[in-house]
DNA sequence: CAATTTTTTCAATTGATTTTGAAGGAATTG
DNA sequence: CAATTCCTTCAAAATCAATTGAAAAAATTG
């Protein structure tokens, strides 16, 4: 879980306190965490609040005890959407701006050179693969269903 | 592209070298890129190695000319394909393996607590979810079509 | 509301990754 | 095949990210 918890951008020790929390039967307290992941107070304190702040943890009340406990959300695809909308949505948004701005700065140009044309043409076609990207992700993040059947021309296409 | 790469795992200064490639109309040589990215020769070097080694540019051989020359590879669903096939798919088998270890150790376990069998259950759960990332990564490898149909079960089921 | 326990914060440290550039190795040319 | 140019390697330096733990803040209890 660690290293797929890095992949994704996350730290992995992030990910290994979600493990944690995701096998064990009873939720857990911060210094139980703290001893099982031999992480420091410090640590466990951050990565708990990423957690939360995913929704991938959540706070349990167990009456009569003073120290917070934790649970994991088990609802893994929940999770993975939010962080699409969230996340990868700002990210492929960005580049997509990006794209843009730099297009129409090359469209500003008067007298474009055969460089400038062709940076254009290829920037236009980055656009368009992150604005579908972009979609594609919208459309993840609301429906939970991801499919690439629109995109079977660019596929086919080459270029 | 350097934010986007980077994303990716790769490191963003190979993104910059692919994007100043892939915009150039003509194949550039690696001082030309230095130059332009403000690189150091070594980083342009390694950045190009990379680079080929993932298919994602090309040497291009200009007749006359000393200095090697390089142009990016422009079928970009082309390069995310190996890309899945080489490094995601080792990824998520990787992981998928690991709970599969995790799962045998627990079974092998002769008088399972409580905790045991509620580990045990769990990991068969990433177990299936990492077996379904496999196939689906699979097939898009192989076919550069990717529908998320098969898990509307996975999906609704919430747990 | 003071005493105590728990949690968070953050500056300093540690650790990991990336970049540099000089040295050595290949390739090309006359 | 020597001279030259180009490319790669790799140890050291620089940069960036994660972690620690003590101090501050917040929460809980009698």
């Amino acid at each position: 879980m660690g290293d797929l918890v890095d992949f994704w951008g996350f730290k992995s020790s992030t990910g290994r306190i979600w493990t944690l929390l995701y096998l064990s039967t009873a939720p857990l307290s911060a210094d139980e965490i703290a001893e099982r992941t031999g992480l420091s107070t410090g640590a466990v304190s951050m990565g708990l609040t990423e957690l939360e702040r995913w929704g991938v943890a959540d706070r349990a009340v167990l009456p009569g005890v003073r120290k917070r406990h934790y649970r994991a959300e088990t609802d893994i695809w929940g999770v993975v959407r939010r962080i699409f909308r969230e996340r990868e949505l700002r990210l492929v948004g960005k580049a997509r701006d990006r794209f843009q701005e730099a297009i129409d700065l090359l469209e500003a140009i008067e007298e474009p050179t055969e460089e400038d044309r062709h940076a254009l043409e290829r920037l236009r076609g980055l656009l368009g693969l992150a604005t579908l990207g972009y979609s594609m992700i919208e459309t993840f993040a609301k429906v939970g269903t991801l499919s690439l059947e629109p995109i079977r021309g660019v596929l086919s296409r080459g270029r």
